[in-house]
Formats: structure tokens, sequence, C-alpha cells
DNA sequence: ATTAGCACTCACCCTTGAGGAGTGCTAATT
DNA sequence: AATTAGCACTCCTCAAGGGTGAGTGCTAAT
């Protein structure tokens, strides 16, 4: 979006958003001037946001009421108006860093406690996604007899995701057969992805199945089965504070709320959409893909391991949440995660 | 409590529950009449309903209200006037089959899938809990190497309740150190349950240490971190469904609920209090320990492994459920679980 | 270019009153 | 003695009406 506004409708626009997240009253011209001791009188800033109501940046509920936000206004805002010099929150840092570092747990533990953290700091909805299947690198993969008739089939990544399946031994392996095809698959397969690895074992399969002795065969078969259900997961978390905030005194809104939190298939819908570029990204109302998120923001960043995006942490919050904040506490799950997985993967 | 009502007033109590639960508006005794064809007039329903209203079992919102069941009231309904023979569900049999069968995973899958089966067919939500410490028999216990300077323990047991913790390898353990500790720990503690082999490792480390050499002194602290973190899991599901009954129009009702969906302890905590015996249990409102679910019902039942109660599973809804129907989804869940497990478990 | 003045709009809140469902009581009926 | 009809009474619900006030747009003055 071009920066199209002068320096004065900058800063109308500024007050009116400000006051808007303060408080989701319609801003009045009168209330501008007095609360942020404008040089200018209410008729003058009237005619100004008549202006930036013109342009779609603001609106008005009806016609003898104050003025509203728009999502495009919004998206200026942020574009145009917010401080550009975002910080590191070092509350959440400390937080993070006493929660996360002292037990060495897997991901899933991780995520569900940075996306619990940053709901509690923002007060809006914490998310975090656990790295998928593309970029997760096989660190090992293990074979242990469980039952009669069934292996659990362990696998551990680079970023310290543990998967694990039961699958049923149908062809009878013994104990030492699964050593042995462990033995097999951590050879052939360490260092792959998630993803490669399942490519190639199509390709395997498909291009002829004599080629391989028995074993491997196997082998590959299992390793198929197990790898199958391997998917992200998704955290969100911070539902009750959310319903404190007057735009979720609507019921109808609660229910869209919760509905996009219990369909979590939404949610890897849409980041897969939105992430192509790195860095923190802004997606405001309308702007959002998915038809129930219209009503909120939706703040993600990608985490990387080795520079390499793994998955996806943000908040979801209302539109008119404070951004500068919000996108700086994001920031710095980000950098975090990425340190943790830079450093867990030395 | 004592079944203290003759048939008439039985007839009216039920049908003033029945009624509520169809739509939970205050019944009047002309309502009764004509709904339900009693033989007598608006006048004696009236008389019969101030019976009832004196013994506590119904009450009044105002004077010239109709009538609403009290907790007393459905606890009587419950106990005396329900028909008793609550038979298995098939369609929820069948569902629960087809969707868990095929595929053979573990515990967690199959709880969360159960409890959103039951979610979705009683339209309340659903409630799982998967077993504690207390019962499960630790089928084999596995120690991997995983990165530098960790292990990733991966214990299984008899149900299938995968766990897995990554802790630091202080001690700089080889690979074949971890395959000795793997085989001793298996040799010494398969067929103990989670909470037998906890309190063993407290007190031979109380004991005295120096009595064992150092690979088992070092087998026995890995255990013990490992196990630390081992408890059950909660799964509740189906809050979109709940916020269509009339009941959760009010934004405090949503959050308190919302609250105890949040808070999983609570719910444990509830759990504990309340499994003493076997069998589906129904506790109404205000029977409920946990104040902040006094306007709910809970239904719920252990499931078994082995003729011991390993977890519960169970519905979560509002006082005017459709109770017969519901203690019926709940008893074929368990019924399903237990036979699964003894099935599992051969 | 800015501002004061003013008529106008419209959501919000409060009051009022009609309507109606339901009750309790009493007296009549079976 | 149990049941029922009749009736006065209660009190919730809902819609209509009117006052209030915040806020606007326009015009004319500064």
């Amino acid at each position: 979006m071009e920066d199209v506004l002068d320096e004065r409708s900058k800063k109308v626009l500024w007050a009116v958003i400000q006051s808007y997240i303060d408080n989701p009253d319609p801003v009045g011209s009168r209330y501008v001037t007095k609360k942020y001791a404008f040089q200018y009188s209410p008729a003058t800033i009237r005619n100004i946001m008549a202006d930036l109501e013109d342009m779609g940046f603001l609106s008005q509920p009806h016609t003898s009421a104050g003025r509203v936000p728009t999502d495009k206004g919004y998206r200026y805002y942020v574009e145009h108006i917010l401080e550009e010099k975002i910080g590191i929150n070092e509350g959440l840092l400390d937080l993070l860093t006493s929660k996360v570092s002292d037990p060495i747990e897997d991901v899933d533990f991780i995520l569900d406690e940075t996306s619990k953290t940053l709901a509690s700091l923002s007060r809006y909805l914490g998310l975090a996604v656990s790295p998928g299947p593309e970029g997760s690198i096989l660190r090992r993969i293990e074979l242990v007899p469980y039952k009669e008739d069934r292996i659990a089939v362990v696998i551990l990544t680079d970023e310290g995701v543990i998967k694990h399946k039961i699958i049923k031994n149908e062809m009878a392996l013994t104990s030492s057969d699964l050593q042995k095809i462990s033995n097999y698959l951590n050879r052939e397969f360490k260092g792959y992805t998630i993803k490669q690895i399942r490519e190639h074992l199509a390709e395997e399969l498909r291009r002829d199945k004599e080629m391989y002795d028995n074993l491997m065969e196997r082998s590959l078969a299992l390793c198929r089965e197990a790898l199958y259900t391997y998917g992200s997961n998704v955290f969100i978390t911070g539902l009750t504070r959310i319903l404190d905030l007057p735009e979720f005194s609507n019921i109808e809104k609660i229910k869209k709320i919760s509905k996009t939190i219990e369909d979590k298939h939404a949610i890897i819908k849409l980041i897969d959409k939105i992430i192509d570029s790195r860095g923190v990204q802004v997606i405001i109302g309308s702007e959002n893909p998915v038809s129930e998120m219209n009503e909120l923001s939706v703040i993600i960043s990608t985490y990387n391991e080795h520079d390499r995006p793994a998955g996806v942490i943000g908040i979801i919050g209302p539109k008119r949440m404070d951004y500068s904040s919000v996108i700086s506490l994001v920031e710095t799950a980000a950098r975090f995660l990425s340190k943790m997985f830079e450093e867990g993967g030395k």
C-alpha cells in the first residue's frame, strides 16, 4: 500500500486507532482533540476524518456516530504509522527461558508452553504449529517389539519431535529382525527430511519390488506405514482470556472463534497459504482467506531450524489489537525458538 | 434417596423434567396436562406440583412462573423414574469400531476419538482421561541416544500408552551403556505398575546409594527422571456444539465452562474424588465438588483393563440433559474401551 | 485554511402499559 | 374426600414512545 497520507492525517488516523484499541467505541472528533491534545479544533479534525473515510481508512457505524478503523486503516497503520523499531520483549524472553530451558523436553511441550506464554502476555490466543514433515530431518528411527503382534515405531527428528505409532507386526518379525531393520533404516535415511524419505519410499516400492531382499522390503513397508501419519500439531491456547474482551460479548463471535480453535485443520491450511516469506506477518480481518477469521487479526512468524523454516508461532486476536507489542511478542518468540533449535541441534 | 413419591407424583415429576429437557422454559400445569395427556385437570396438577415443590423436587423462578426441576428433582428422576434397562447404543458402537479399530493406534488417539464421538452423538462435551500411573503396567522401556548429550526415554505400557521424554545425558553414557541399562530396567520392572516402580525407585535410592554398582545407580536415576512426568491426559471435546444450547446464551456460563475445559487439572481432581465405585456415575449440578461445574451434570464411567479400572470416559452437559441416552452412551463407550484393551492385552 | 455555530441524526436508555402465562385460593362438584 | 372450575392476582415480556446526548455535515465568519 502506498504511503499516500500527509503527516497530519497520519496523526489523526493514529489517534483514532489508538483510541479504538484502548476502547472499542466509535471515536469522535472532539474526543480526539481532547485526548491527544491536537492543535486543531474538532471541526478541522472532522474534515480530516471525512477525508480518511473517503479514502477507506475509517468508517462510520451510522451517521451520527464517531469513526471506526477499517481493515484498510489498520493495514496502513501497521505499514506506515507503527514504529518500525520493534524491540525484543524481555519479559517474554525471561519467561520462556525459565519455563522451557531447564528440563529438556520435546518440541510439542515447548510449543505448548510457548503458545500459553504468548497467550498470557498478549491476553489473546497463542498459536503454535510444530514442524511438518517437509523440513524435519530424521535423527533416528527405533522399532520396539510391543505385545505379541505389534511393533511400536518411534521416530525422532532433529527438532526433538518424537512421533510414535503402533503398527501390526503382520510379517511376524522377530526382535532381532527389528534390530536389523532399525539399523538399516537409520543407516539409509538418517539426515534426510521426512518428506524426502516418504518420496523415496514411494518410488522404491513402485520401481521394483523384487529388487530387494525380503528384509529390506519389510523395512520399507514398515517405515512407510509409520511415516504415513506424520503431520504438524497445532496448539491454540487462551480461549478463556479472550472471552473477557468486549468484542466477544456476542455469542456468534464466540462460536466462530471456538470453531476455529477446534478445527485445527483450517489453521494449517491458512498457514500453508500464507507462509511464503519469512519474518513476522500481519493478517488483518478480511485479508484472511479463512472466512471465519475475518473479524480477527493474526500475527505469525516462522521459526527456523538451521536457517530453514520449521514451524509457525503466532497470536490470534481482535483486529483492534495492540499491534506493536504483539508483533514484538511474536518476533521474540520466533527468535527464541530458532535459537533453541539451533543450540539443540548442535 | 428414598423412594418417597406415589405413582401420580412421579408421573408429574417425570413430565416436568421431560418437558424441561426438551425446552428450558418453566413448565406450567396446563402445559403438562395438554402435552402429556393427563387424566387430571390443571388445578390438580398444580396441587401436586406444589407438593413436589414443598419436597424440594421443583422450584419456581418467580411467583407466577411455571416450575423448574431442582438438582434434587433430577437426582430422584435418575434414581427412581428413569428406565432401569439402559441399553447399549449401537450407533455409537458402530462408529467407534469403524473409527478406532482399523489402524492400531495408541491410547491417546483412541481416547481423543472416543471423546469426539461421544461429543458428537450427545451434542454435549465429551470427556476422556487416559490411564494414570497407578494402574498402568510397564511393558517396555527404551533408551535411545539422541543428539550428542541427550537421551530419549520411551515408555510403553500395557494399555498402549506411549510416553516419551528427552533427558540430559549428564553421565555421558555410551550407546552400549544405554543398551545395558534398558535391558536391566526391562528385566527388573516389566510387569509392575508405574506407581510401584516409582515407589520402588524412591526407596532404593533412599536406602543405600553405595549398595549398587555405578551402572545400576545411573539406570535408576534415569528411570526416575523419565517417570517423574508420567500423568494422565485429559481430552475434552465439543465446545462448539454446546454453545448452541440455550443455557449457554449467557457469556458468564461460557466463560465458566471454557475455564473448566482449559483447566484440566480441575477435571483430574474431580475424577480422583469421585472414582470409588465402578459403573456409570451421575453427578448433578451442585453435587459436583468443583464449584465451577455446579450448573452442569457429569456422567462418567471408568473403563477397565484386565478388570482393573484404568481411565475414565464421560460426558459433561447441562443439567437438563437427556440422562437415559447419555448414560447409555457412556456405558457403551466404557464397555467398548474395556473390551478393546482386553483384546489388545492378550 | 481554520473554526464557530447550528440544525440534524440516531443510538441508547428509561418509562409505560398492554398482554399473557401461570399461580393460589375458595367454593362447587363428583 | 378428592377433584375441578372460577377468579383475582402476580410478574415477566415485549413493544412503543420520548428524552438525552454524542457526534456529524454544512455554512458562514475569521
